[in-house]
DNA sequence: CCCGTTTCCCAAAGCGTTTTCAATAATCCG
DNA sequence: CGGATTATTGAAAACGCTTTGGGAAACGGG
């Protein structure tokens, strides 16, 4: 069943069932309901594609993700990113387009998505420090929004960013508070911009004490089960082990608990450890007191406000754009406690 | 640019240029090299939504995801499985649509899809006993492949499952041999059908060496960090405790070992567990023994082969159906060890 | 009752491709 | 050399919608 079909069954023209199928006034109250009535009973629904040709629109966001394991997002948070922008989506009427890519072709895709007109924005994912995308996409004219932001880069663009600084700064603080004066840092890919920022919230909390940052103490990788677990056995290791951790992820901070057993340490009383938890939905683990100490910031919510900051972007391009700072909340668990007496 | 502008600058028409652009044999090797070559001057590309309409394709597939956490989608595997898929898509040439819906939502979106030729075909996610969505998509005619299968229906379609049964049946077999008479399941939620089938595997293997299934010892529920902690407890608090666990997940088995933890209990020694792993990127850990003992079989992998199975199916509508059973590896690691003497 | 407004509807022109049908130029064969 | 192919290109229709520019009927005020 097509526009033609339809409005031919109804004796109208084709403009007016499309009028009163998109809501336009001009459209007698009586005829709207005949066609909203005819256009449920045949099942009809426009076609997307002839519709984004008239409209120039495709209601379709386009989401670029380099293939490799590497990059922050083919990892846990990103399904539960994705439901939460999935879910603004749905709402809106949009639908949401993922694109793998090879690691150097994200910046092809995201021109080929503009080109062939695939997408109305998108979204930016694990931006990098003065990450070159965000420039390229603004020539583009293409309409996006960042989930986190980019230090170092000159112009204004809307962005949705947990405070990773204060996060960290704050879980290092908590842990200098319980007498932690050695505190190692297991970090992501310092490439990725919010790594950086959470290195230096760690770091302002121990130079705020008058402690040195302690370079032996700070690790730095992609934030597998594997790094976590080899990362802290190496530092248990060394001469004078640090006493805490400070954790970039759920999944690393696993594998750091691991090493604990490994060396026979308690976590919690011989070594505590701190991490940031996306809240991922499958991992959120009831009632009872958590297992980790954690800063802890919805990954799905994030998802919902950047959809929609993005929508708003697209209907109203001339807006300025938005940046939204949330706050990540520091929730107690068993993996902390008081530094073990020397 | 478009095609008429393109093909003002050549001097053609814009039929000659798109058969050039689309490898149409009746036109000279000579002006299709100059298009070509005009084509990448001046960064060409045909605009998707008036191809689409043209062609009757939209080259993108849809994959249907219930919003709720309760689906087996939205977790962990999701983003390896769309991993895999997005690789095959990209190369060739299709875009991945996906659609976040209410859960009681499903059956619309699918038929929403076709109805408004959003997308060419579509993968079938989590399917449960009997499922409905086989029947309406036959009927509906949009073509799919279903990511693993569903008991009980006379239809003939596409899959792709592992053998989830002979997995469980291995890995049940194997704590048997280990002298464990007493075993723990820890399955899905048993609406799904590979959770029953692991099940069924489970309680062959018992009453394969004449061990009555106590259904004492069987648990399903959804497969979090929290499930596998609050059963595991709830078994090992039991007068007789099981001596090991067969667990549906390695975020479950997670669980579990936190759980062996709190009652001061050895795992590989006090207690064994097998868990099902689907080699999720960022969770496997490198070259050392695995932590787990696991029937393993990549998610991504099968992400790839549906992904084809389908384009192959879009191809050539009137091909049979395809199935494909991979096996999964039973792997060995240091959760599992000889049954604790009684 | 007349004329300017509204109200309601329609024909037709796009949107940017692909594809059918036809035309011209080049080539071939006897 | 002439008719029949074959190679190469183009004009125009089609895909299914939105939107512009009218136009006719109904209305309202003087």
């Amino acid at each position: 069943m097509n526009l033609k079909e339809l409005s031919a069954k109804l004796n109208l023209s084709p403009t007016t069932v499309s009028r009163a199928l998109n809501g336009y006034p001009e459209v007698k109250e009586e005829t709207r309901r005949r066609v909203l009535d005819a256009a449920s009973r045949y099942d009809y629904s426009p076609n997307a594609r002839a519709q984004g040709l008239a409209t120039g629109r495709s209601q379709a966001i386009g989401h670029v993700i380099p293939l490799s394991t590497k990059h922050e997002m083919v990892n846990p948070i990103f399904g539960d990113f994705i439901a939460g922008a999935g879910e603004t989506y749905s709402s809106h009427g949009y639908e949401m387009l993922i694109s793998v890519v090879e690691d150097d072709r994200a910046d092809d895709a995201y021109r080929s998505l503009k080109r062939r007109g695939v997408v109305d924005g998108v979204i930016v994912h694990g931006p990098r420090m003065e990450d070159s995308r965000i420039p390229m996409l603004q020539e583009l004219g293409l309409p996006f929004v960042v989930h986190g932001r980019a230090s170092g880069l000159a112009q204004d663009y809307s962005w949705l960013d947990v405070n990773n600084r204060r996060a960290f700064q704050r879980a290092t603080d908590f842990l200098l508070d319980l007498g932690h004066r050695r505190i190692a840092l297991l970090n992501g890919l310092e490439t990725m911009d919010f790594a950086a920022r959470r290195r230096a919230g760690f770091e302002a909390a121990l130079t705020a004490r008058g402690l040195n940052p302690d370079p032996g103490l700070e690790v730095s990788g992609e934030m597998t089960e594997a790094m976590g677990h080899g990362s802290a056995l190496a530092l248990l290791d060394r001469p004078m082990p640090p006493t805490a951790f400070v954790v970039s992820s759920m999944i690393s901070a696993m594998g750091v608990r691991r090493a604990l057993e490994d060396r026979g340490l308690r976590m919690g009383q011989d070594v505590s450890v701190v991490t940031h938890d996306d809240a991922l939905s499958y991992f959120t683990s009831g009632a009872d007191v958590p297992l980790f100490t954690s800063t802890r910031s919805s990954v799905r919510e994030a998802g919902r406000q950047v959809a929609q900051m993005l929508i708003d972007r697209i209907d109203t391009p001339d807006a300025p754009p938005r940046q939204v700072l949330l706050e990540a909340e520091l929730t107690v668990g068993r993996s902390t406690g008081p530094a073990p007496k020397q």
